[in-house]
RNA sequence: GGGCGCUUAGCUCAGUUGGGAGAGCAUCGCCCUUACAAGGCGAGGGUCAGUGGUUCGAGCCCACUAGCGCCCA
């Protein structure tokens, strides 16, 4: 063995093993688990974000897997719509060519192509995590079978009138000329302004005070083209009069009339309200209930047209409407519109005031346009019917979110839901099996030869599909049951559905965990999963959320193999939206990486990502953790060494029984490395089973690193290099050794495979196993009878005596190398016992020169003390050290013992604390009070007689 | 405006039913002790954001305040 651990050399060699063995496979047998893996966007590449939520679940999916249970991780990923039309029009935009360039079909099979050629990214990815899901089941919602679910679901919808088109306002990105759902609009806070409008009252008619207009105020000036109304709180005074009287509104000389709606706030400017019901969600509110008319004054691209389209509520167009716009702003771009309109105002001498004015702009989470309210058919899903049951499954326990509270968010939006806006103006994705006749009757089936056949359509008769394909959630929302099969009746279906837990970040929970929890409670009756973990997000180590553009993105594979600094600085700077932040970023990124970042390998990554995930919902990722896990795999390296020093070519007593065999004599430390074993294995799988990982880590890393190798290596030492140690004896150390080693691995394995599978591979021989890796042994078993409290009484003898001499040692700056003498005072009889069985420990962990129990009549020699509960240790100082230093040390100690002496004579000298705390508690007080008067007493007696030397 | 969360050691974070403030990293000291210097051993370091309340007893429960963050409108 190496003398040192380099992950680079073992990662990837075991990875292609057990994929080529076929080790990811459910096995058929055992209680089914299953997670299904949020799947990632084709056109993306692993995030830091993926890293750790894969780490969980392929962390869950190993522990399960080795346990024995029927264990599938589903893969896949995402046709993700908007997201990978854009990079492939991207693609053709540098070439000099655009989309409408080709036909539909030609740009689809583009698409294909590129997701063939660089869809694969994330998967090699995941390969090099060492994620371990069934990679034969690998998805992708583009798949036929899952476009075949999509189609069957969208239908079966449409026949119960769950999924219908309607005439609406919907949020239109001017960017991508499609609509988008509520959820993929981002509000933002930005500085814009308010501009106070003059409103000429028609007919001669004034206001109270005499004025012959109103004064409206508008973030959106340009919208006035398509006003159709102007609207007062019904309870305001000063409109009363005005109330069902008329605007002249400028610019396009329309008559709109003044209504009252309790939308108004008459507090707010001048509590005269523009109402434009086509370009505002709130005013569409107004409208409907007035019945005003809708009158659109915007193209697709948001630009101004000649005639606007004006429409009833219900989608009837309204022809005899006056729908001429100015011709000066046909074409124009809104914003362009909105200064021109602004400055007419102004010119007319309309234009009452101009303020600042902060305001949430609506912009696309995609295309970070500003969204544009429009009034277009779409497709929608009446969400009401399926919120409900979903709602339900949450509230019984069915599904249970850990943490718990997330139930509350969820809650929240179900309770809220707005119909669901599924129709997109893309060509890339799901195409919706919607056919329209030339009077624009509508039907819904597979193909168009099913529309025929249903409804008795003639060949003369001339179909037309519909252009618009389903958003990219729709089909996200069937992934739970889609994966498996459905609608054909499968096994998996049976055995995955439910699955077992949903690993995600909550910021998916309304776009997708809802989505699929409505959606597979309506097709299969089932609930998706049993359980949603919601992960935090992984921040920097400032708290600051990780992106490209403010480039503290850290790639999860950097972390891994290492980067030099110049690459890390390039691709941080490289492709920014702003290039302007590329300075600053370098700047930065050279500052805090200054010699690059080194390879810390997958094993470590995964640690951190394990003990960093407590239930706080924000993680700051913290580099320090990574290399202390490094270093952490190095000492699991080392340590296998050793015992492979000892027990290489030796006897180790290798299938043998431990409980039934006279050919193993174990040591103390042997019996309770063992029970230490078993409880980390039980503080692991309680810990696992509650989803805190970061409490599981810390269980794991005491138990391997304190106490296997701090204590247990160093007490196997003198076992096997005593003269006294009989074979029997050296046999149970060396078999514990290796046992306990060989458990670890396993026990270590979900979390760190890669390092595990290589050292288990290296004790293989020395224990009885049958399995050909790690990842299919079995999962350690809890025995608690390998538990012996007073075995654990004994190691906490030596322990402390031990570490009391260390101590001395250590504040006296007496050299470790430096044999020294033990003296035991005020030794019990359980004292004198535990030295004679455990002499040959302490003199070999404490460096002794020689153990000796001081008679009670002998006075000792000038020494250096500490406590062992009421034992003594005494190293005699002689020519040690200085006399002076030891008194300031128990100084230190008395001073300490002090305050705890007060405090808790205060605490038992109170009679209120007395009468009425537990028995058991104020006991323990007293208890603790005598032995802290017995240990100052102590100190305080030895410290005078070093005084007096 | 509504909802949720956070504030504990220099840093990143644990702290289970209220009963002796913890870990990792960083710092300091001694040591290249035959598994490991990517290491060992030891040490120092906290008014648990603030105020008030409940309680014999509060990091934990309640109220208010301050600061930070997220979601929704």
């Amino acid at each position: 063995m190496d003398t040192s651990y380099s992950p680079e050399n073992i990662e990837q060699k075991w990875y292609k093993k057990w994929e080529a063995d076929g080790n990811f496979k459910a096995s058929g047998d055992g209680n089914p688990y299953c997670i299904l893996i949020p799947p990632p966007n084709v056109t993306g590449s692993l995030h830091m974000g993926h890293a750790f939520q894969h780490t969980i679940m392929d962390t869950l999916t190993r522990y399960h897997r080795m346990k024995g249970d029927n264990t599938l991780w589903q893969c896949g990923s995402d046709h993700a719509g908007i997201a990978t039309q854009m990079v492939v029009e991207r693609q053709l935009n540098a070439l000099g060519q655009k989309r409408t360039d080709f036909t539909r079909d030609e740009f689809i099979e583009k698409v294909w192509q590129w997701k063939e050629s660089s869809g694969g990214t994330i998967s090699q990815q995941m390969r090099r995590l060492g994620d371990s899901p069934d990679w034969d089941r690998e998805a992708f919602t583009m798949d036929e079978n899952l476009s075949k679910a999509v189609q069957e679901v969208f239908i079966q919808l449409y026949k119960d009138k769950t999924i219908y088109r309607g005439k609406r306002l919907v949020n239109w990105d001017p960017k991508f000329q499609s609509a988008i759902s509520d959820l993929e609009v981002e509000n933002h806070d930005e500085k814009g302004f308010m501009w106070h409008f003059r409103y000429p009252l028609a007919d001669g008619e004034k206001t109270l005070d005499g004025k012959n207009y109103l004064v409206v105020a508008t973030t959106r000036p340009e919208t006035m083209l398509g006003d159709s109304a102007v609207a007062v709180d019904p309870k305001d005074e000063r409109y009363q009069n005005l109330i069902g009287k008329f605007i002249d509104l400028p610019l396009v000389n329309r008559r709109i009339p003044i209504i009252a709606d309790d939308y108004v706030d008459m507090e707010f400017g001048t509590g005269c309200v523009k109402i434009t019901p086509a370009h505002d969600f709130n005013d569409y509110e107004v409208g409907k209930r007035h019945q005003l008319p809708l009158i659109n004054i915007f193209s697709p691209t948001a630009t101004v047209l000649a005639q606007a389209e004006v429409f009833q509520f219900g989608g009837t167009p309204i022809d005899d409407y006056p729908n001429q716009l100015p011709e000066k702003y046909t074409g124009q771009d809104r914003f362009v519109a909105r200064k021109l309109i602004v400055e007419e105002f102004d010119s007319l001498n309309l234009l009452e005031k101009t303020e600042d004015h902060g305001l949430m702009v609506p912009r696309g989470d995609r295309s970070h346009e500003i969204i544009e309210p429009l009034l277009t058919d779409q497709w929608y899903v009446a969400t009401a019917s399926l919120a409900k049951p979903a709602i339900d499954v949450v509230k019984n326990g069915e599904i249970k979110f850990v943490p718990e509270n997330w139930d509350k968010t969820y809650y929240h939006w179900m309770n809220n839901i707005q119909d669901w806006c599924i129709s997109r103006q893309l060509w890339w994705g799901h195409r919706i099996p919607a056919w329209y006749d030339e009077q624009g009757n509508v039907y819904v089936a597979e193909d168009e030869q099913t529309v025929r056949a249903e409804n008795n359509l003639s060949d003369e008769i001339i179909l037309k599909q519909d252009d618009d394909v389903l958003d990219t959630w729709f089909s996200s929302a069937l992934w739970p049951f889609a994966t498996m099969g459905w609608p054909e009746k499968t096994p998996e279906l049976e055995d995955f559905v439910p699955s077992s837990v949903l690993v995600t970040g909550f910021d998916i929970i309304f776009f997708w965990v809802a989505r699929m929890i409505m959606m597979t409670l309506k097709f299969t009756g089932k609930v998706p999963f049993k359980e949603i973990y919601i992960t935090g997000l992984i921040r920097d180590e400032n708290g600051d959320k990780m992106s490209k553009s403010k480039g503290n993105v850290l790639d999860p594979i950097d972390l891994i193999d290492g980067i030099e600094l110049e690459p890390l600085v390039v691709k941080r700077t490289s492709g920014l939206m702003n290039p302007k932040a590329a300075t600053k970023i370098e700047k930065a990124t050279r500052k805090q990486f200054s010699e690059g970042i080194e390879s810390y390998g997958t094993d470590a990554l995964r640690m951190t990502f394990c003990a960093l995930a407590s239930t706080s919902r924000d993680i700051n990722f913290d580099l320090g953790r990574v290399e202390g896990y490094k270093n952490y795999c190095n000492k699991l390296w080392n340590a296998t060494r050793f015992v492979l020093m000892n027990t290489d070519d030796k006897d180790c007593g290798k299938g043998l029984d431990p409980k039934a065999s006279e050919q193993l004599d174990f040591s103390i430390a042997d019996k309770w490395i063992i029970g230490r074993f078993n409880q980390a294995l039980k503080a692991f799988e309680t810990h696992t089973n509650e989803y805190r990982f970061d409490l599981a880590t810390k269980a794991l890393f005491q138990f391997s690193k304190n106490d296997y190798c701090d204590w247990y290596l160093e007490l196997s030492k003198p076992v096997l290099n005593s003269e006294e140690s009989n074979e029997a004896q050296k046999r149970g150390t060396r078999y514990t050794l290796v046992n306990i080693l060989e458990s670890m691995m396993r026990l270590l394995h979900p979390m760190i495979p890669f390092v595990t599978e290589e050292i288990w591979q290296r004790l293989k021989p020395m224990v009885a196993t049958s399995s050909d890796s790690i990842m299919l042994a079995p999962f350690p078993i809890y025995d608690a009878s390998s538990i012996d409290q007073a075995v654990n009484n004994d190691i906490d003898w030596i322990q402390s005596l031990i570490t009391g001499v260390r101590n001395i040692r250590g504040e006296l700056n007496i050299s470790p190398n430096k044999p020294v003498n033990l003296l035991l005072k005020n030794a019990a009889e359980e004292d004198q016992r535990r030295l004679k069985d455990y002499q040959g420990f302490l003199s070999s962990l404490a460096r002794l020169e020689s153990v000796k129990i001081l008679p009670t009549e002998e006075t000792a020699p000038p020494s250096s003390t500490a406590l062992a509960g009421t034992l003594e240790i005494l190293v005699p100082v002689a020519g040690l050290i200085d006399i002076d230093a030891e008194v300031n040390r128990l100084q230190k100690e008395i001073d300490k013992l002090n305050n705890e002496n007060k405090r808790l004579s205060g605490k038992l000298g109170n009679a209120r604390f007395v009468d009425n705390a537990p028995a058991a508690i104020v006991e323990k007080e007293k208890e603790k009070l005598v032995n802290t008067e017995q240990a100052l007493a102590k100190l305080v007696d030895q410290q005078q007689e070093l005084k007096s030397h």
